[in-house]
DNA sequence: AAAACAGGCAACCGCTGGCCC
DNA sequence: TGGGCCAGCGGTTGCCTGTTT
């Protein structure tokens, strides 16, 4: 891999034949193996007593995202989700920002997500994944789905922000709240706050659930799906392809999308392993 | 069986702001 | 005050792997 190595300036004076690309299992040895002995401290020096040709910078990178021991990995449970749509829409791309609320998440593990699940969700949809139509159709298809969905496994646990202004505006409908659905109240994960500042209050209310009931009229919340076709806790398939029902909403509100984009989007969902045609007759009547 | 394609994700890049001298 | 260094952040790239043709 003759583009992994690059001769870089390390400083003014010295020059070392830096690493770059896929770190080895004997890289990521000795940057363990360091930090556990040393803690982090500066990453140049880190990645220099450490013994590896690295900078800090990627040392940093290595560290946070993959060798970091609290670091969770596998599929993001629906609670998890629902929080990155929630802080999402309050925050926007603030990754780390959101990765704050997701114990063992990192940012670039949830900039994925966005960019991998929920924008394609967008792009199917032919619309903005940042738009108001976008945050409309994720607050009456996606979020019911997931709700469902942890009602279904009420046993998954999460952290979630601490609602200051105790308002009860929370994510989920007056009837339910985080508490309820996973036993555990919203706290903070790493012993500081992480951002509720007094600038934050208002970013601690829902942007979806005041009106999360608010479902389109030819939809309630017994005609959802079952979500169970695109997400299966057990063998750590997830919710996160496309979000049935969706496709139907806009058909219904055409002032939001043209025909001929639905039509595409259906197209789309026809193929999709996780749709057969009989689910998707559900939402035609 | 092999080539083409698509999705997911690890890693890099470039910018910004804070800190120190 | 300005410059250098650094960490942190969001955006982007490119590789790997699984799927489709």
């Amino acid at each position: 891999m003759e583009n992994s190595m690059k001769k870089k300036t390390f400083t003014e004076s010295e020059e070392v034949e830096l690493r770059r690309g896929p770190w080895t299992l004997e890289e990521d040895t000795l940057l363990t193996n360091y930090i556990l002995q040393n803690s982090e401290g500066r990453w140049n020096v880190v990645a220099k007593c450490a013994g590896l040709k690295r900078n800090g910078k990627s040392c940093r990178l290595r560290w946070l995202n993959y060798l970091k021991p609290d670091i969770r990995r596998g599929n993001l449970s629906p609670q998890e989700q629902l929080l990155i749509l929630d802080l999402h829409s309050k925050w926007g791309n603030r990754w780390s920002k959101i990765a704050q609320y997701l114990p063992g998440r990192t940012d670039n593990e949830i900039k994925n997500y966005w960019r991998t699940r929920v924008q394609k969700q967008a792009r199917q949809l032919n619309i903005e994944s940042n738009s108001d139509r976008f945050f409309d159709a994720v607050r009456s298809f996606w979020v019911p789905r997931l709700i469902e969905k942890m009602e279904q496994n009420p046993s998954n646990t999460y952290c979630c922000p601490q609602n200051n202004n105790n308002n009860n505006n929370s994510l989920l409908p007056p009837s339910q709240s985080y508490d309820s659905m996973s036993k555990q109240t919203y706290t903070d994960i790493s012993g500081k706050n992480p951002g509720i500042s007094n600038t934050d209050v208002s970013a601690s209310s829902s942007t979806f659930m005041p009106d999360l009931m608010t479902v389109p009229h030819f939809m309630d919340h017994n005609t959802i799906i079952d979500s169970s076709m695109c997400y299966h806790e057990g063998n750590d398939q997830e919710l996160g392809g496309y979000i049935p029902g969706m496709e139907e909403y806009y058909m219904r509100n055409s002032d939001i999308s043209t025909d001929c984009h639905v039509a595409e989007a259906y197209e789309d969902v026809t193929q999709d392993p996780m749709w057969n045609v009989d689910d998707i007759w559900q939402f035609r009547g």
